[in-house]
DNA sequence: TTGAAAGCGCTAACAG
DNA sequence: CTGTTAGCGCTTTCAA
């Protein structure tokens, strides 16, 4: 049916292994010999078949790439980078999206592993990294991107989160805000909690501002939390006057919540997101936000990874490599 | 190294045809071997190699999908479509971008040809479909989706876009405009064309309506596209009163374009998009767009593909299924 | 119910 | 420079 290097060989009168050597561009054939081969193959629609190539030399030039939402405009930002970068390295990507199920992910991960893929990118669905998990990823080359702390016992890439919260947190005081609030995702995610962490460092340096409990909340990752969150801060009278949200999606829906109540942002309340996707610069939504190198985030995490592969086992180190984030002003803050 | 089914076959004491019977769950297998059998495997930590599987079964359970654009939201939901959809079925899927490349697109189809996947579906770059295109779709089940013209030799999943357009050319007219204006992303572009097509039909349809040629603009498919276009046009004072834009982004560019000079949006000029991406609900967004059914396009390119890939080549029939528009009203016409 | 053996399409020694 | 051969890990006849 398709055609192999047998038929190529038989049309050819030569052996397959001539016929292989010529198409792989390995020395030792006669350039004659070379030019016939290619010409019989490229006029026969040969094409090479990777399965079997991939079972014999035990590498697919293959790399998965597990994000959990790829409806957030973040992480196809991210997923450009990898691919991009991997494609310059001759290394093609499964991508997988596990819509922040864990259990979806570790099918995922199961099925990469599977398929041989010589190398794993992972944005985690879940912030914890359990002995199992650890097991995992020794079995591969694995980079986990986003949300990820440090000594998780493989490479990662992160933004550094507390200093991208600082930074939120020192810029709405300056602004003259005095009653903080922070709206995150999941509240056990790592990204979530170093964020806070830098946001409320910033606030507990000035004596005037308050970042209290009940002006702490957590949800998901979506629009639609912060919408829902914000709304019932607002009906319930517990009104800040400056909301630093731990990404543009949550922070697009606060902002909705704050103007369908009545009130005006950044006038009444100023509102800051992390991340700055590209809706964040939209229209009038004009987000004031944090920064976040997506595209290098990719690019970064599969540079790593394309090298971990190149090395033995026991000569891969991981490496951590912490991005700067960096403070975007719009208008709403 | 890793483990295999002979090193499972050993400790056994069976041979490793047996084994495979009984990962295999096949008939004819002693019940209490397979169940012996099964826990070895799973003691010694054994992951089947879907690449050997792949060579002797002649598929890899695999589909490619290759979008022009991860980056405009709009893909990202149909990929959702086809991920859910192809999983459940029992496939994973390679997603290519080919970043409206119509070369690194054919590189791309020829790369997971190589690779064996067992179908495509493929969101093409460009319209035309050249005779080569074809030639390379005769090889494997193939769905094209998304600004596609009929026969073109495969199946294919496409909105209405004739009667998108006509939608919203007739919503603007009952809205009282006069002086439309198309603004569209590629001008050779199915899509693009039939979109305005029915806008066309819509703008004849009434007498005391324009929609003069040079208020039909082109450009590609991003935002900036539309900011660009829209600020030549005003800044040349060849200012319409309303505007249809081939697709959300393009329309949240005309829409920044538009307030930027100090025009209102839709006091001034209406605004209306294609497809429906979420940002355009965001915020102060709130652009009045055409419901593109993304997801269920996603859906069904897998559904139509899976089944193709059930059948024999010669069984194997084109389908092209329609979906239809809707409009979603919102605040900017 | 099980084993032996062939073969999927290719690469890589080893000879010649 | 080229051919022969073994083998990657698995499925699948064909016999037993």
């Amino acid at each position: 049916m398709t055609v192999t290097i047998k038929d190529i060989a038989e049309k050819a009168g030569v052996s397959y292994a001539t016929v292989s050597r010529a198409l792989n561009y390995k020395y030792g054939v006669n350039p004659s010999t070379r030019r016939q081969i290619l010409e019989i193959a490229s006029s026969m629609n040969y094409s090479p078949n990777a399965i079997a190539r991939g079972l014999v030399k035990k590498q697919t030039h293959t790399i998965g790439l597990i994000i959990p939402d790829i409806t957030n405009p973040f992480f196809p930002e991210v997923a450009r980078g990898v691919e991009d970068m991997s494609e310059k390295m001759g290394y093609s990507i499964f991508l997988c999206n596990s819509n922040w199920d864990k259990t979806k992910e570790n099918r995922y991960v199961k099925l990469l592993i599977e398929k041989r893929v010589d190398g794993l990118i992972l944005a985690p669905s879940a912030s914890v990294i359990t002995e199992e998990d650890r097991q995992i990823y020794s079995r591969l080359p694995v980079v986990l991107m986003s949300g990820v702390q440090s000594g998780s016992g493989t490479s990662s890439v992160v933004v550094d989160n507390v200093k991208g919260g600082y930074i939120a947190g020192k810029y709405l005081i300056e602004k003259g805000r005095k009653k903080l609030c922070y709206i995150g995702g999941a509240e056990d995610s790592f990204s979530v909690k170093e964020r806070f962490e830098g946001f409320f460092q910033a606030a507990e340096s000035s004596i005037s501002v308050s970042l209290s409990p009940d002006l702490v909340k957590f949800g998901d990752y979506r629009q639609k939390s912060g919408y829902r969150i914000m709304k019932e801060l607002l009906e319930n009278r517990n009104i800040p006057d400056a909301v630093f949200a731990s990404n543009d999606l949550l922070a697009i829906g606060v902002i909705q919540a704050i103007r369908a109540s009545g009130l005006k942002v950044p006038e009444d309340i100023s509102v800051i997101g992390f991340d700055n996707i590209a809706a964040a610069g939209f229209g009038e939504v004009e987000l004031t936000t944090i920064e976040h190198p997506k595209y290098r985030m990719g690019e970064l995490a599969a540079g790593i990874l394309l090298e971990k592969i190149d090395l033995k086992p026991e000569m891969q180190e991981n490496k951590r490599v912490v991005l700067e984030p960096e403070l975007i002003i719009r208008r709403t803050a």
